[in-house]
RNA sequence: GCCCAGGUAGCUCAGUCGGUAGAGCAAGGGAUUGAAAAUCCCUGUGUCGGCGGUUCGAUUCCGUCCCUGGGCA
């Protein structure tokens, strides 16, 4: 019997992938591959509500603490590691995937293209929006003129000799190169609400404000990397402004709240996942687990 | 009790020289192919505090009552 052993479990942040993932993985004997593009990060643990060294002892943990804060990794290199992870153990082990980061696992599935890495900066946002209608017209019908990353991005790949549609259009058409069984924890809004205030709260006792400078002193050159994470942000924007009407933890939770609800509208278009309520999820991912991973000795 | 300033969207407020209203924030929806916890797009009906009056027409003017803040007693 030839039978997957790779599972994805996915949801929105704060919704208990990381406790159900870790009982999950006990019981069935998996390894859990860290899908979280955040807690990929070393020092960076309260406030990417990595699991505790303690938890990660129970069982091999991969992809968890394994770049600096002060480095840029993306989704490609991400892709490359967290694959070679798979491969390793093809035909041996099982694996549970966990993360809120669509893009990344996306990125298992279907490989991120043979293309250069970069972007081109641009002055004048008109001019470089215009040049790439008349270089790649299809392109400026999903592309708005207000979206700067992605048209420095597709200046630099036109600069390179590709056509972005055209790139992107290939890699739709690809086909996943692993076949996996799709798990998601689905929580209903005003618990999830709840959820994120409770965990925020709890972030704040157990020091995120330590952490922060603790990492910025020993990291001086994180600071770009710590300004696009949730926590570490605000953190870092309430030491510089002294502003006392800064409501840290409201900040953090509504920038959460935000994270959350655009995860939820990335994993709606997949139709392969299966969606269980935290009551629920349990047992039922268990019978999922059964059925299409474990192979009968 | 008297005087003053206010009561307009979930919040802070703008505005209508009388023709039933709009910003910011919050909130909701969507996109997403090496920055992705990033980045970008779309979405505003609310007894304009209550009740009367004037008016063709009042949230806007007048009266009165209620509420909030400040001052005087």
């Amino acid at each position: 019997m030839n039978k997957n052993r790779i599972a994805f479990l996915v949801g929105p942040t704060a919704s208990g992938k990381s406790s159900l993932a870790l009982e999950l993985a006990q019981k069935f004997g998996f390894e859990i591959v860290n899908a979280d593009r955040m807690q990929c990060y070393r020092h960076l643990s309260i406030g990417t509500a990595k699991p505790s060294p303690a938890d990660m002892a129970k069982l091999p943990h991969h992809l968890y603490d394994w770049v600096d804060p002060d480095k840029n990794i993306s989704v490609a290199d991400y892709a490359k590691n967290a694959h070679q992870i798979l491969q390793n153990g093809a035909g041996k082990k099982s694996y549970l995937v966990v993360g809120g980061s669509g893009f990344y696992l996306q990125s298992l599935l279907f490989p991120p293209l043979d293309i250069p890495k970069g972007t081109m900066e641009f002055s004048d946002a008109d001019q470089a929006y215009k040049e790439i209608q008349e270089k790649d017209p299809e392109l400026c019908q999903t592309l708005h003129p207000n979206d700067h990353y992605r048209i420095s991005r597709a200046l630099f790949l036109l600069s390179k000799g590709f056509v972005p549609s055209r790139e992107w259009k290939r890699a739709s058409k690809q086909k996943a190169r692993l076949s996996v069984l799709w798990m998601g924890l689905d929580i209903d809004k005003e618990t999830l609400t709840q959820r994120i205030q409770e965990r925020t709260r709890h972030m704040l006792t157990l020091g995120l404000m330590e952490e922060t400078q603790r990492i910025l002193s020993e990291f001086p050159k994180s600071r770009a990397v710590l300004s696009k994470i949730i926590g570490y942000k605000q953190c870092m924007e309430a030491l510089e402004k002294k502003d006392p009407s800064y409501d840290l933890e409201f900040e953090i939770q509504k920038a959460t709240r935000h994270y959350a609800k655009q995860q939820k509208t990335w994993f709606a278009r997949n139709t392969e996942i299966h969606w269980e309520s935290p009551k629920h999820a349990q047992e039922r991912f268990s019978c999922y687990i059964e059925q299409s991973i474990v192979s009968p000795s």
